[in-house]
DNA sequence: TGGTTTCGCTACTTCAGGTTTCGATACCTA
DNA sequence: TAGGTATCGAAACCTGAAGTAGCGAAACCA
């Protein structure tokens, strides 16, 4: 928030960023959570941010990455993981501002080949390739996956502003896990 | 696409601008489908445009309710509802620059209130109001039937870029049509 | 102590959404 | 046929946000 004298970097600028991010988008909105707005909040100069960042997507994806944190993959069966998958996305989605900054990232991805290149790469293929390998499935299947629980949950917050309720969200996964458990797909 | 000598309107110009919009969102993505180039694909004024709808979002949506239609809801069976009313989005959704419009107008409701409530009451509702009363199901089934199938479409259609393929599709449908088949939820 | 790195600040460019103004023209009515 | 009115086209303009450039100041390192 307050101004500082320019100097040698400070280590834990990219959590400071992190934060200030998340809290700006909380507030404002994706749209309205400028980056002007962000370096304010995080108590530093926009420059500072373009010399570490290319643009704001980059940001927001890392920024992302950072909120996420890796995926628990934690469970005996394959239901179970699948559930403990769609809980974990659902949780972090809830978070302030992460499913705002998740939503608008997507958004501008959408007309922005560059910056859906980054969204696919940095952010969707880790964890695509880590459900591959603990429920072996082939990667169209679990793209699939993620298409249905994250798609889903997204259409709702960019609909309502809000996030699913408890109902719904056992409705979901009731739904993708009796889908998987078949072989028939 | 040529210039035109101004005047008393002429009859039919939504359609003019409804055609130049989809194909402008076609060829350049949503974002930098400006209104400028609309206009200039139409062979009209931006002033024009501006005149008749009182932003892009609701020249969009104008344009996705005139793409869309009524929504046709034939089939003996709740089962049949279902699975044309999903077939039916699909197709609307693959027509080229309707995804991509779609998605766009989405992606820029979740950080603008205003437009949110433009897409919701306009779009939405009478699509969701028809559902409810098609297949007798109560109002927030309706919704969470909508979020899995329109929100899994546009996730794929963000991520890649190009429509569901078929076999997907098919996956869609079988996984909702057997979840909406049993009334545990 | 001196060089290098990184920062803060100010100013700038570019571009899109949206507004305003004004002149020109076609339609409608008398 | 004449005049009023509604609408259009063109161009200039405003606002806000992304991203860039340059300079001075401070901290770290050798």
């Amino acid at each position: 928030m307050t101004s500082r004298p320019p100097g040698r970097p400070r280590t834990g600028l990219n959590d400071v960023v992190f934060a200030a991010t998340l809290s700006t988008v909380h507030e404002l909105g994706y749209a309205r959570a400028t980056v002007d707005r962000i370096a304010a909040a995080a108590g530093i100069a926009k420059t500072t941010i373009y010399r570490r960042w290319p643009s704001k997507g980059a940001l927001i994806v890392d920024c992302l990455l950072d909120a996420f944190g890796p995926v628990p993959l934690e469970g005996a069966g394959r239901a179970e993981l699948m559930s403990s998958a769609i809980h974990w996305i659902v949780a972090k989605i809830g978070e302030p501002g992460v499913g705002d900054a998740f939503a608008g990232v997507f958004s501008d991805a959408v007309s922005d080949p560059a910056l859906r290149e980054i969204l696919s790469t940095r952010l969707q293929d880790p964890y695509r390739i880590a459900l591959q390998e603990a429920l072996g499935e082939p990667e169209a299947r679990v793209l699939f996956f993620i298409d249905v629980v994250v798609g889903t949950l997204l259409h709702r917050m960019g609909m309502t502003g809000e996030p699913m309720a408890a109902a719904d969200v056992t409705a979901l996964t009731g739904m993708v896990l009796s889908h998987f458990a078949d072989d028939t797909a």
